[in-house]
DNA sequence: CGCACCCCAATTGTCTGTCAATCATGTTGA
DNA sequence: TCAACATGATTGACAGACAATTGGGGTGCG
């Protein structure tokens, strides 16, 4: 039942892997310039296939080019953030509303192994264990809800959203309050409740989306207290 | 408050834009297989920038791409089409929902606005006029929503089901129930009932996609009985 | 000292040509 | 009849080249 690997494995994609990994890994930050040049080294591929794995993670979200000025590390202003969790709250709330009404047993107790395999993760102090648990709790959810449109689309916002995923994930306390929150979403599906699935997906998108706004204002100010310094040799590429 | 024209008007943008109504009009048809040189001379540039242009409706979900075989205008199966339209009409039920609870009266006279100019491009048989009031209509629900991200999704699912607007359109009686539905849409919109909203707009989109799964399902008969002929030949690419 | 202007280096946008890798087809031979 | 092979077409990828554009630095002037 396994993906019989469809995966010719073309240098663009290769590059594409790379470059969006650098991203989402933070080794490339929000607001960092790129020249073709660098990436060409960073990828090991030449300028053409570069500019079309850019375009690639344009399309994604995960960089913004201005013509002429080429491509930059996207970076998220708060209304944009905002935007994106409401849209991931609505996209997931129906994902656990749809895993109840299509999914069958095995989903649930899928969701209740992630689940657990998070709570096991958190105990040990695992960042990575979470955040791997947690991939495998969409994977669940998505599987129960049987819509490959819907899946794509959740994956395309959480991308977009990768940048906060680290630091939320730190952030004292949040592990555990995020687990009780994964848990509703699992109870709810095992007891066929669709509306208290697709709430407790909502509520627990909030409760994401309360804290990614905050540490996003903190780095705004942060930020602002360097402003004319750094930033601009920041945003000029200067800056590893 | 105009956007002040952000358009660099790059060769590759002229290049997609071309690509994208050629697809989208029906110039090139949904399984026809597309060669770089062909798409070149359609859009009067180089294989560099075609190629990228290619890549980015691939991204937009209008062209899927076979490693070493060359890209191929988008073919939906039953199942997508079904998943793409279940997407679509929660992304438009929200959008529903959230002009009602943020949109003003201006967003809900815009809404009567593009139903009445509907309405009367239907009884001028219209076509042209009718997909014009279309894009009003949502365009008012979305400055109602304000959330540019969810915007751009249902946008997205929009294109990728282009296809069927057209011969959705021309079916007898279609058009009228149409206008019915977005009437009623508007009505939810301006007496302020965000749950009616969201209904109307589900009932709209649920009652689109019957009717298109059933163009869709007999397509594929009709394309199943010359299958062997044309079919391989059109597949080849070798059928304009 | 501040401001406007101009020139220049750096970078992107795009084209052309080239070459290997791969797929599809047609042909040959058992 | 079918399998193996040869062949042509097309994509994947690269390097080099050149115009267009941007941003910055320097210059001159008030």
């Amino acid at each position: 039942m396994n993906d019989a690997a469809p995966t010719p494995l073309t240098a663009r994609r290769v590059a594409e892997d790379i470059l969006r990994n650098a991203i989402l890994v933070g080794e490339l930050k929000p607001g960092q310039r790129l020249t073709e040049r660098s990436l060409c080294e960073l990828a090991g591929v030449g300028r053409t296939t570069v500019r079309e794995a850019v375009r690639q993670l344009e399309s994604e979200g995960l960089i913004s080019t201005v013509p002429h000025r080429g491509p930059v590390v996207a970076v998220l202003s708060e209304g944009e953030a905002r935007d994106l969790y409401e849209l991931r709250a609505m996209l997931e709330g129906q994902a656990g509303r749809l895993c109840v009404l299509r999914g069958d047993a095995r989903h649930a107790a899928a969701l209740h192994a992630a689940v657990d395999q998070m709570e096991h993760a958190r105990q040990a102090g695992s960042m990575l264990g979470i955040l791997e648990a947690n991939g495998a709790f969409y994977a669940a959810l998505n599987a129960g809800a049987r819509n490959e449109a819907l899946r794509q689309a959740m994956l395309g916002v959480q991308n977009r959203l990768a940048f906060f995923r680290f630091t939320s994930t730190r952030w004292p306390g949040r592990a555990e309050r995020s687990v009780a929150e994964l848990r509703a979403i699992a109870a709810a599906v095992v007891a066929r409740d669709a509306a208290a699935a697709e709430a407790a997906c909502i509520r627990h998108i909030e409760a994401s989306a309360e804290l990614a706004l905050l540490v996003l204002a903190e780095r705004a100010r942060g930020a602002a207290m360097v402003r004319g310094g750094r930033r601009n040799a920041m945003e000029r590429g200067l800056i590893p």
